[in-house]
RNA sequence: CGGGGUAUAGUGUAAUGGCAGCACGAGUCCUUUGGGAGGAUUUAUUCUCGGUUCGAAUCCGAGUACCCCGACCA
């Protein structure tokens, strides 16, 4: 991508409106932009993120046997009055259509995919399986919060689990723990598994939260086991459930994810039940496994940033090359071009800054704030000897090397 | 939903009730090219509506938007 074309723009100053360190290098860096309260655009950068996102998550989700569907977002008055969360649900979406018809904007989709497993579920030979889906969710929160951490409109992966019975779905929560746990790490972010209260769902649940002075939640973290518990349920316990310590560091933290065993909880209301080997009729246990993928994007930000600016892990960066062109001359233009165009033939994913008109101080500066972990910069001065420069991101060290070799490093370095 | 705050150029900010200014950005021209470079020049319906006043960015009222604290929160 040519930085000249590139639709961005980046502030030297965050509005002053801003005040959460994620949104307001997201804003800074032109990655998003702020439509209203609680509402964001994600601009080619930012997209670039995101679909980086949830790419990891689909990947992480399939090698659980997770099958991806797409549900609705605009859903039936009748499927949300089953289960009496028309009114409980106090931050759910109603609007009427034509013919003074209901709907809701689905803030989860329970209601939707239960009845779709009814269609399906008739014996235990159909069970278990697992579908997911990444999709658009509204929430009209009281209050949202720190930019993307918490918004009105937001995209979740929401994968639902459908069991014969208890032990099968422990046994698949288990399986879902290990792939968050790699999500997280993937997206370059320690994530601390959290016991938290269950909410509507469920007595207990588990929350994946991960350490940023803008988060919103306090968990204390198990000296011993590194087990975390969400300050909601942490007065009525005084040991580590895991681990019987009982010394916690306290912490403010953003959770990214979280996993509730459901049981009968909305099989019962949906009539979703299945035929055992006996012949005999038994309610469905489910489970659900929530990612929000915009607040999983700031938290990286949260955790990964230096004065300069944001620092992209490697696997989450808009881009993983950006190659910086200083001076104009044909020499510098040709051989920035050349290293560009191979590149890219590589496969690798190359910002390409051709600007002539800019300052080098003011790409350098902007190349910090953007922060794509690798900086190339061709110039006269690398030229002279036949080099390209190298520096990390998160480092100050540079290094020369050959320009006929640099994509090869580039490509080692991928792997 | 309760409480508090803010609203002036793209962004950040100034202006006793008396000429709307500055910095950066952006446009044009020139110079410059290794850490937000320099010069010239251009860049505003002071959130909206109403009121007070000779005169309102400034005071008053209403509205709207946004932010923060709390409550709430899959």
């Amino acid at each position: 991508m040519y930085q000249s074309k590139l639709f961005y723009k980046t502030l030297k100053k965050a509005p002053k409106s801003v005040e959460a360190v994620s949104s307001a290098l997201l804003t800074r860096a032109g990655f998003i932009d702020q439509a209203g309260a609680g509402s964001y655009s994600f601009l080619p950068l930012g997209l670039k993120v995101l679909k980086k996102i949830e790419n990891i998550i689909r990947e992480e989700m399939i090698a659980i046997e997770g099958q991806e569907i797409l549900m609705p977002a605009l859903t039936p008055k009748e499927n949300w009055q089953k289960t009496g969360r028309w009114e409980s649900f106090d931050v759910l979406f109603k609007l009427k259509g034509n013919n003074k018809k209901e709907y809701a904007l689905a803030p989860t989709h329970e209601e939707i995919i239960s009845p779709l497993a009814k269609k399906i579920i008739l014996s235990y030979k159909d069970l278990p399986f697992y579908l997911f889906q990444i999709q658009t969710k509204f929430r009209d929160e009281l209050r949202v919060k720190s930019g993307l951490l918490r918004t009105r409109e937001f995209l979740m992966k929401d994968l639902y689990s459908f069991h014969t019975n208890q032990r099968d779905l422990e046994n698949y929560y288990k399986k879902v723990t290990k792939a968050y746990l790699n999500i997280f790490k993937r997206c370059g972010i320690k994530t601390y598994k959290t016991l938290a209260s269950g909410g509507s769902f469920s007595k207990y649940s588990h929350e994946y939260q991960t350490i940023a002075e803008s988060g919103e939640d306090i968990i204390y973290i198990c000296n011993n086991c590194q087990l975390a518990i969400n300050r909601e349920i942490k007065s009525g316990v005084r040991k580590c459930p895991d681990c019987n310590q009982s010394k916690f560091d306290k912490k403010k933290a953003v959770e990214v994810g979280n996993m509730f065993q459901l049981g009968d909880k909305y099989s019962l209301p949906f009539e979703l039940k299945f035929q055992d080997k006996e012949s005999k009729e038994k309610s469905v246990i489910m489970g659900c496994y929530g990612i929000g993928l915009g607040r999983l994007m700031a938290a990286v930000v949260e955790n990964s940033h230096d004065n300069k600016g944001i620092i992209w892990p490697k696997e989450v960066s808009p881009f993983q090359v950006h190659l910086i062109q200083i001076g104009d001359n044909r020499k510098v233009k040709q051989s920035a071009q050349k290293v560009y165009k191979d590149l890219q033939n590589k496969g690798v994913e190359v910002l390409y800054d051709d600007r002539a008109d800019k300052a080098p101080g003011e790409k350098f500066a902007e190349a910090d704030l953007i922060g794509i972990p690798i900086r190339l910069v061709v110039s006269e001065k690398t030229l002279k000897n036949n080099c390209v420069e190298i520096k990390k991101r998160e480092k100050t060290k540079v290094e020369l090397v050959k320009i006929n070799r640099i994509s090869r490093k580039i490509c080692c370095q991928k792997s």
